[in-house]
DNA sequence: TCAAAAGTGTTATAGGTACACCCATGC
DNA sequence: GCATGGGTGTACCTATAACACTTTTGA
């Protein structure tokens, strides 16, 4: 069961939901890797792998990333933990058959670039996937190992929601973006259309979020059009008024209904008080 | 180390920071016990303790505050989990000298009765600190244990942020409840005053949150005053539009700055990539 | 009858939505 | 010139904020 009752042994993990944007095809991407290792051989998965006793959840999140994928996130935050019993309870200890059951945390990372991804020893494939709002199940694989079919849903649906009240739409894009691109992310997270005019008065309106660089980044090259207004983030706020998402309703009803399923899972033990 | 370089031990423990609503001080509190145990003895801390191997976080967090406070929270939920390799680093077993950290989950709970604490062989002493958005250190013991102080701090900036774009302060109130009471817990977490008239407006304007109930709820004294219509929780949604707290700006800076620590800490370590 | 709590109404201003229009550039 | 993406202006409507006012009760 444990090192003892009063220490019970319990695997520390954690798992990488990374996402990016697909400009050609205007899509929301995630990263997955198939398994070539047990358990769970031949499904598709997260990155992920055991948290060291040296290190933290945010540091081995981006040391297994790297080590698994090649590439590097340009935010990596944590979501939640998972810890349904039955999600992965493994043997630890071949001659004793000692068993133990793995808790991992979820985390948000987005990656901005388009360098080649780099398989490892422990995967046979590694890929983008489309994620699209609805209909995601024709998108990505059947076989997915552990529950990370729920934890990529979870993120995902959060992400989504999290865009109305924060700025972590920059976050998809390169150090100098102009306010178009930042419309390109919310319109291809959400997929809605959104008017130019009315989203611009609104992110101006937003205090210490993105800064106007005066200067042209370089490696901009000119195409037909008025030269946009380059600006770079200043700081990571939370808004005092939503960007609201005309496709909102759906979105904040699957927030409900996470937030009614994490509490749900609390419900089943009763437990008597002390008197 | 560990089990193995490939399983290295660390033990899951949660933490649970359980809030209420002091009505006589109008003040937001928060649960904390002084511990009468090693490591950390003398010191005052959340409820917490570690989680057993047949059970998830939800259900030990559930366990473990019930069996610390002899009470029990309406309200339960993740917050996030802290694993600083400094916060807890203890001997878990005596003969080997063999050490283990500790990762802890931090829950929020809220709590909405009255009932009597109740004190386990564990703490010498259980007590509700008030907790004001300033000078929050007059308020509450110097000497925290781990590094609960920060989790404290974390967990009610949230808290405290969450309310503008989340119907979780009915979660505050009895079953059922009027809208002035509603506004109350608006009141007494950010420290503000409301219009009336224009908080009724906005909260009736909000889709699927609360529902009026025709009766009256039993055990409620009549007092002077117009008898107010009562309400009950339909579903804890997230809001179209927020309710904005005119000291928002200041609570929003707050959890920027977490958004910034919590990035910071993946900053130190450099890993280059493979190729 | 008056104080207290609940609840309504009114007005000025700010914000949101829809849409027409202008600007600078490459082809 | 004209298509293209960037950007401004305006009219209309809704939301918010401030505050006066009415309703229903207990003492």
């Amino acid at each position: 069961m444990g090192v003892s009752e009063r220490f019970p042994v319990s695997l520390n993990a954690v798992n990488i939901v990374c996402f990016k944007i697909d400009w050609e095809e205007r899509a929301l991407n995630v990263l997955l890797l198939k398994r070539s290792i047990s358990p769970q051989k031949n499904k598709w998965s997260l990155p992920g792998g055991f948290v060291q006793g040296h290190e933290t959840l945010e540091e081995a999140a981006r040391r297994i990333f790297v080590d698994e994928t090649g590439i590097s996130p340009a935010y990596l935050s944590q979501f939640r933990s998972y810890s349904n019993i039955k999600r992965d309870n493994r043997v630890i200890n071949q001659r004793s058959g000692q068993k133990a059951r793995v808790v991992t945390t979820a985390f948000t990372a987005i990656y901005t670039s388009d360098e080649e991804l780099q398989l490892d020893n422990e995967s046979q494939d590694i890929r983008w996937f489309k994620i699209p709002r609805r209909y995601l199940s024709r998108y990505i694989p059947e076989d997915f190992a552990f529950d990370h079919y729920e934890i990529l849903v979870d993120t995902s649906n959060r992400l989504r929601a999290t865009l109305e009240y924060s700025g972590l739409a920059t976050r998809f894009l390169p150090e100098f973006f102009t306010l178009g691109q930042i419309q390109d992310i919310y319109e291809i997270l959400w997929e809605v259309e959104l008017d130019p005019a009315n989203f611009r008065e609104k992110l101006t309106n937003v205090d210490g979020w993105i800064r106007e660089v005066k200067k042209v980044p370089e490696n901009v090259k000119s195409r037909r059009g008025k030269p946009p207004t380059w600006y770079k983030e200043e700081s990571l706020t939370n808004f005092e008024r939503m960007i609201s998402n005309p496709e909102g309703e759906k979105i904040r009803e699957k927030e409900v209904e996470y937030q009614r399923n994490i509490e749900s899972s609390t419900e089943e033990i009763k437990i008597l008080k002390k008197k």
